[in-house]
DNA sequence: TTTTCTGTTCAAAAAAAATTGAACTTTCAT
DNA sequence: ATGAAAGTTCAATTTTTTTTGAACAGAAAA
């Protein structure tokens, strides 16, 4: 290696850069990398692309274009367009960070929120069955407490959606 | 099966549900499932316990044991307590959501931030290697938009960070 | 209608992440 | 010092998740 190269981010296109971005990105929030790379190429494109340039600049196969695509559009990250009037589909990035965070919130964050309430009902429920009284108070605060989180949790979402949208 | 049976959520006490509670919200986070257990158990618990209380409840091995402890108590989840006057250590779940929020931000999330922070500054300065002036504009506006998201996120930790502390 | 192009589905394979357990280290009691 | 208890480490294993690719379905062109 020539002394002066730097070992690691040498030679990336902007592109490619903007592709490893959103992978990492998409990693970070629990989605797989494929899916972030996909975003990230069409957000890296001026044009709409096909599901075959995705698959071919991507090296990815058909399956996890595919897939990958089906579950951007659900989180409204990325819209079908209009383009040539051609028999093929074309899609584009979504770019309004309200509709990604919202688009996360009502599909990731939501639906984990729920089931928790759900749980937390059910435990509230069964404090019936503990007869000692001593641990009875206590696991009484422990659900107060997981309540008061999950009351400030609700909270939190709209408020972070209004902080973010634009 | 009983006809009267819940297939799912029958006969577990307290402590098996909180457990269960955090495993599932340990997995949300990203989290390995046996650091949600080892929390929740704790939590779930008046007294302080040993690595082996762990072992043996949560039918995990001591590696396990071991690592989810030391990740805990990076994240300040856990905290180490005198008890007895004993040889081994006891441990206790921290309790404040504030101190719980702040570790995962600052474990969790920042270091992600920051690598990402460098990524970007790396985008900006290939920015000059794109000769195209059409493209090169489009990728200028690319970068300012995620430039935009990233401010965006670095105000949103500390709002979020007071809102939810106390 | 038949063929070709585009995209979906899902079982199998590959990759990644979590967990185990045995060897090792440290610490304390004798 | 020596032995035993407590805890850590990490290579190997297991489990989970992601990705592949071949079979299938639908739609438009021939």
């Amino acid at each position: 290696m020539h002394p002066s190269d730097q070992p690691d981010t040498e030679k990336l296109t902007i592109d490619q850069r903007l592709i490893s971005f959103f992978r990492d990105g998409a990693k970070i929030i629990g989605l797989p990398a494929s899916v972030g790379e996909i975003f990230g190429l069409l957000f890296a494109s001026p044009k709409p692309l096909t599901m075959a340039d995705l698959v071919e600049r991507l090296d990815i196969s058909k399956g996890s274009a595919s897939q990958g695509l089906k579950m951007l559009r659900t989180l409204g990250a990325v819209r079908d367009v209009e383009y040539d009037n051609d028999r093929k589909g074309y899609f584009e990035a979504d770019i309004e960070l309200k509709k990604l965070v919202g688009g996360f919130i009502r599909e990731q964050v939501r639906p984990h929120m729920d089931s928790g309430t759900r749980k937390l009902s059910e435990l509230e429920q069964d404090l019936d069955t503990v007869s000692d009284p001593e641990l009875r108070a206590f696991y009484e605060n422990r659900i107060k407490l997981i309540q008061r989180w999950s009351g400030k949790a609700k909270l939190v979402l709209p408020l972070l959606q209004k902080f973010l949208g634009e």
